[in-house]
DNA sequence: GAAACGCTTCGGCGGCGGCCGAAACGTCGT
DNA sequence: ACGACGTTTCGGCCGCCGCCGAAGCGTTTC
């Protein structure tokens, strides 16, 4: 018989138990799951079942054990349930874990028109990403709002406020206020983090964008191709070059 | 019979693949390993096996695990091998998922206290280590015993032989008379080889450090303190500044 | 009401993965 | 050369977890 003299000695000194948050993430079905959530979006547990190719009564244990972890969020509605993931947090995280991971699982091409729109300005979670994302970041820093590890500088606070960006708000919560966010259609980073809610609430707010459906794709308006030439220095032409 | 429709419908629209860094988090072992060098420590196999509460060989699987998944990496230091982070955006994910996990296991006291212990002062095999190991180094290259690559001076031959260390001795086997050992809790190299582990026999010999119990831990005596700052340049205070 | 629909819970089955001890391998010290 | 030590590899055992179909519950529709 064996001796199991380990479990006395061996314990946790200090630190998370990345257990949980571990085994969440483990299983395929929760993999697809969580990125068809990272946009933001929120889907019934049927829909998440068949992208992710299982039974229903499968895709209700798994989504158990994401609301479990807390990795997302359910909500009724009629006679089905809404899933998304629960906070802004999670959405970092996973990002951030994503660079770990860089076997990025192919595309289907059959929807290369939504694509290309998604390409062109979608939020990200909560902020911009895109062609108008990268071009809103990239503007930011050539006026030196933003600095290394896009910190924001003293010129870059009072450029975001006179334009209607609460970033003493932004910077309140427990949230990072700036992260670098890579995209996954262009090769640069882009804003997120609370200030890049901020931004992309602002330019909702202000009609510059608006949100195409319920989808995660964001149509620029005439006015936010006035704004964003006159106030935020994004000529409108960069929005539609593929880089 | 099951149908197994699944498989056709699903496929990852995008994104990352989770499951393999999920995997590589999910275990409990795997999780403490992680937290342990979290710091950017390195440490052996089997003092990881140890503090995680397994046998060695479970624990050489679960550290493949890690360094298959990337989170790791391991390196030969003569007959054991060390590990640590592989990368600073590891310790960025593991911070940020930590987040998610708010949940930090207990700290047990009596080991935080053991750590800060051996952090102190040990033996490294069989020379000394932690910030006493760190500090006897640098007051003798200070001197000028030790020049560059940690060879002795005539100097430092002299010194050391009227301070009852058999420079002779040491310097007669086929062991190398003086190596530098990495440490893991400070950034400095320290004096390892013959010549280490005969100033360690000195130090035991002559009742300046005692060792605790059956650990590699060693508690400096109040003669040891003394003869540290008299005899050796060692200030007892650099002892205690955690650097 | 009754039927349709969406989701969840419950057994049951199969496979993966963690744990151990024994043994092999390489290095270090005598 | 030999023994000691740290680490890894290899079977074998056991428990956990994911998958399914069937059944149960709540909501919507007729």
């Amino acid at each position: 018989m064996s001796v199991r003299v380990g479990h006395r000695a061996g314990k946790d000194v200090s630190g998370r138990d990345f257990t949980a948050v571990g085994r969440a993430l483990a299983a395929p079905v929760r993999s697809t799951v969580l990125n068809l959530l990272i946009d933001g979006s929120s889907r019934p547990a049927g829909e998440l079942a068949r992208a992710a190719g299982v039974r229903p009564s499968t895709a209700s244990e798994h989504l158990a054990a994401l609301v479990d972890a807390g990795f997302v969020v359910a909500e009724p509605r009629g006679r089905q349930r809404f899933f998304r993931l629960a906070d802004a947090r999670v959405a970092d995280a996973l990002e951030t874990l994503g660079e770990l991971c860089p076997p990025a699982p192919v595309v289907s091409l059959r929807q290369s028109r939504e694509q290309a729109r998604l390409a062109r300005a979608r939020l990200c979670y909560d902020h911009l990403a895109g062609r108008l994302g990268v071009a809103v970041t990239d503007a930011m820093v050539g006026r030196g709002w933003l600095g290394d590890g896009l910190v924001v500088t003293s010129a870059g606070r009072t450029g975001l406020v006179d334009r209607g960006v609460d970033v003493d708000a932004a910077g309140s919560g427990r949230r990072p206020l700036t992260r670098a966010c890579p995209d996954w259609t262009e090769r640069r980073e882009h804003l997120a983090g609370a200030l890049g809610a901020a931004v992309a609430g602002r330019f909702l707010a202000a009609g510059w964008v608006a949100r195409r459906g319920s989808t995660r794709g964001l149509a620029v308006t005439e006015a936010g191709l006035v704004a964003l030439a006159d106030e935020w220095g994004v000529p409108a032409d960069l929005l539609d070059v593929p880089c």
